[in-house]
DNA sequence: ATGACTCGTTATGAAGGCGTCAAGATCGGT
DNA sequence: ACCGATCTTGACGCCTTCATAACGAGTCAT
């Protein structure tokens, strides 16, 4: 579930230095050194973020921004040496989310993209649904639906883990990690809280409860959402 | 359809100023120079838009961020005098969509707001016109139709509530939001409220009020309109 | 085999949430 | 000032949900 970037620069020393940042920081990083090289790998990668320098070789900045917006409603954040205020007018109302003038700071191009992504992220509510074999759960409506389309009930407590499960689908989830988000700190040991209610999820989602399929116990260490 | 601004800050002469350039372009402009009157006039509004300056004489700048993320996703924009870096990432990390340092250009600024605008604006409208066998609901008229072709009556909090619900039909709205979004941020624990209009509104819509199908109560978490 | 341990399952009293009704309070128009 | 519509507020009984305990089954080391 890592962000895919695309940084678009033509000067190679910058470009290195974004990607390294971005990297450490647990990004996905594809770069490209021109506006046709950027628009083929928007095409082709579907980035979750786009970082634009406007002063490309081949093509304007800002025919850059309108390709993409063309067809994609990804984010796009223009770094830009030009302190010029008609650019970044320009390049907002081509339609650029941000502008941000070089140099800029490291950990604030890094906070500036995480409410790019965040904003994107949720009104468009395309990875909130996850659909196994028999039923599918809506993170965003809290909605879980079984494989005749009949809505399946859940209380609070049952919604509450068995989104956090899903959320990080594939991993263990450890008891105490479930217990202390939910009942809070103190609750750590009360292990016993968990195996009634993995017991009422397991009978209202699994096709055969005895033998879990997707809500499986890892003894000793905790649970996991397996798809 | 002119976008609503609300401009927060506690200098009477900023806000004369940003109010006249944004009046002469077009905008609806509410201003609040108090956190708590901005908390209130954005539940009481709705703008489609916020200006905020993180120096308020009540409440930290960040504190009103986070009581408005509770419940809205209106873009808000940040303006201030720090040019810390910290305080910029501090902002934009706890739910800020942009954020500029005093002084700045106002072309600047009504370029920031367009571009806010723009990407909060379409992805929410669907059809405005939404259906059920027994009855039917015209989000854009304000009307609702009952089957046999008369019109229901309802009053204005009971069209408030059923709006938002409609709106994101399907999805579970949180009893939370609902108090937030019509009667302001301090009436988040009157759950009373919502179980009186509810019921009013379910003897007004529903076939069997004592069974409901349309208006489904999720215990403990909120209501949800189901299609 | 025994005991220690973890897990799954079920049952039950208590607490809190919910629907309902009805009586004041408030507001707006005549 | 009056009246109707609407909103607030409190009280009551029903129902859902929760915490908790008890018991059996499986696993592992001794």
């Amino acid at each position: 579930m890592t962000t895919r970037v695309l940084v678009v620069d033509d000067d190679a020393h910058i470009l290195r230095a974004i990607r390294i940042h971005l990297t450490a920081c647990g990004y996905a990083v594809r770069t490209a050194q021109t506006g046709r090289a950027a628009l083929r790998a928007g095409a082709e990668e579907h980035p979750d973020l786009v970082l634009l320098d406007l002063g490309l070789p081949d093509l304007d900045g800002t025919a850059v921004i309108t390709e993409l917006r063309s067809w994609s409603t990804v984010p796009i954040i223009v770094l830009s040496a030009r302190t010029d205020g008609a650019d970044k007018i320009n390049a907002l109302d081509t339609g650029a989310d941000d502008y941000l003038t070089k140099p800029f700071s490291m950990p604030e191009l890094l906070a500036r993209m995480r409410a790019a992504v965040r904003r994107s992220g949720s009104p468009t509510d395309r990875d909130t649904v996850v659909a196994t074999l028999d039923f599918s759960i809506d993170l965003a409506a809290k909605k879980v639906t079984n494989r005749t389309g009949t809505q399946v009930h859940l209380t609070p407590t049952e919604w509450a883990i068995l989104e956090i499960l899903v959320r990080d689908r594939g991993a263990l989830v450890s008891q105490r990690r479930l217990l202390s988000e939910i009942w809070g700190p103190a609750y750590r040991t009360e292990t016993n809280y968990l195996r009634v209610y993995l017991a009422q999820l397991r009978r209202k989602l699994e096709p055969e409860p005895a033998r879990p399929r997707y809500l499986i116990t890892e003894s000793g260490m905790g649970y996991r959402f397996q798809d």
